[in-house]
DNA sequence: AAACGTCCCAACCGCCCTCAC
DNA sequence: TGTGAGGGCGGTTGGGACGTT
């Protein structure tokens, strides 16, 4: 439908930002926060475009940025991420403190894509290179400057969203093996296994010990996969959440520096708490006020990706990703928080 | 030291989603 | 319910940095 140009190309600056410009964003974003970036370079006094001055905020000069090389736990976090939720970048990210999109989407597409190569993983299938010969993105493995393979685009790749949990009617594309089972030894502690090139990997996450590492991550390379699955097996917290239990107030006793989501579970387990958040990998840091739950039951929902309602946001989201829809009406999902 | 090739990442582009009206 | 504005996302690219010859 033909879109009205986020700004005036012919007056805003492009390419590399200088130091001033940097400056300039900074002291703006200091006493007026992030707010209406197509406002914001007129306001700040910037001949930039305001979606220009997002990425270089978000990308360059937000204040919480980690810098430095990814640790060898944060490669392996990424590429189980990778494996359940595809290429969607923002939400890697989101489990990856400190860590943008692009800077993931990056360190993918120029390491990790090469690291999987170099074990016989198909990095856009995550299956073993000699099992995908089906698709056109086997071979032998690429050299570097050849590691940009054509996206095999499987459906994974376009559009589904693995941050959205199914109801019967959707179409499936993709689906991952997820399972979320407590560490019975640890109250705080989660595992996630996939059921991907990984099978038998086990993410875990959220115990003490990890608890200032970037992540606790061990990873067991055995079983070639089968097909990516959503499949959710989550272990509930030993103590449940009753109705009784005032989120507001875990929010403020527990932790309160970054945003969680809580989903409450209808159906099959009725007035359970399940945090996914933290399941997923969430740093210590940000974990939310559940953590500390054990878990007394695997209960198993499906989880499918669709690419027909795109729309649907919930179950893996956090921060922003917590957007609350109608649609989550269709996956009985309420999210607390 | 120069030329060339490769790698890496910041930034851009265009499409999609959400929301307000 | 339809439409447009704004923000967000994933894919792609340009050019600087670095390595090799």
């Amino acid at each position: 439908m033909g879109r009205s140009p986020c700004c005036e190309k012919e007056h805003t600056n492009k390419g590399a930002w200088t130091k001033e410009e940097d400056e300039r964003l900074i002291n703006y974003i200091k006493l007026h926060g992030e707010g209406c970036w197509r406002s914001l370079p007129k306001a700040a006094g910037l001949l930039r475009c305001g979606k220009s001055c997002r990425l270089r905020w978000i990308n360059y000069l937000r204040p919480d940025l980690k810098r430095g090389n990814f640790t060898e736990d944060e490669d392996e976090l990424i590429i189980n991420l990778h494996s359940l939720l595809g290429n969607k970048w923002s939400l890697i990210a989101a489990r990856l403190p400190g860590r943008t999109d692009n800077e993931i989407k990056n360190y993918w597409n120029t390491h990790i894509k090469r690291k999987l190569y170099s074990r016989g993983i198909d990095p856009q299938t995550h299956r073993p290179l000699n099992a995908a010969s089906a698709t056109p993105t086997t071979a032998a493995v690429p050299s570097p400057s050849t590691a940009t393979v054509p996206v095999a685009t499987s459906s994974s790749n376009k559009k589904i969203n693995s941050d959205s949990i199914s109801s019967s009617n959707t179409t499936t594309n993709t689906t991952h093996d997820v399972v979320i089972t407590n560490n019975n030894n640890n109250s705080n502690g989660f595992q996630l296994v996939t059921n991907s090139a990984y099978a038998n990997t086990t993410t875990k996450v959220g115990t003490d010990e990890d608890s200032n590492s970037s992540s606790g991550v061990t990873v067991e390379e055995s079983f070639p996969h089968h097909q990516l699955n959503l499949d959710l097996s989550i272990g509930l917290p030993s103590h449940q959440v009753s109705s009784s239990v005032n989120p507001e107030k875990l929010k403020a006793e527990e932790h309160d520096q970054k945003p969680h989501v809580l989903y409450h579970w209808y159906g099959n387990i009725t007035g359970q708490g399940v945090c996914l958040c933290y399941s997923l990998g969430l740093q210590s840091d940000q974990a939310c006020y559940c953590k500390g739950m054990g878990a007394t039951a695997t209960t198993t929902t499906r989880v499918t990706t669709t690419a027909t309602d795109s729309r649907k946001r919930c179950l893996v989201g956090s921060g922003a990703y917590g957007t609350k829809t109608g649609t989550e009406e269709e996956a009985n999902i309420e999210r607390f928080g």
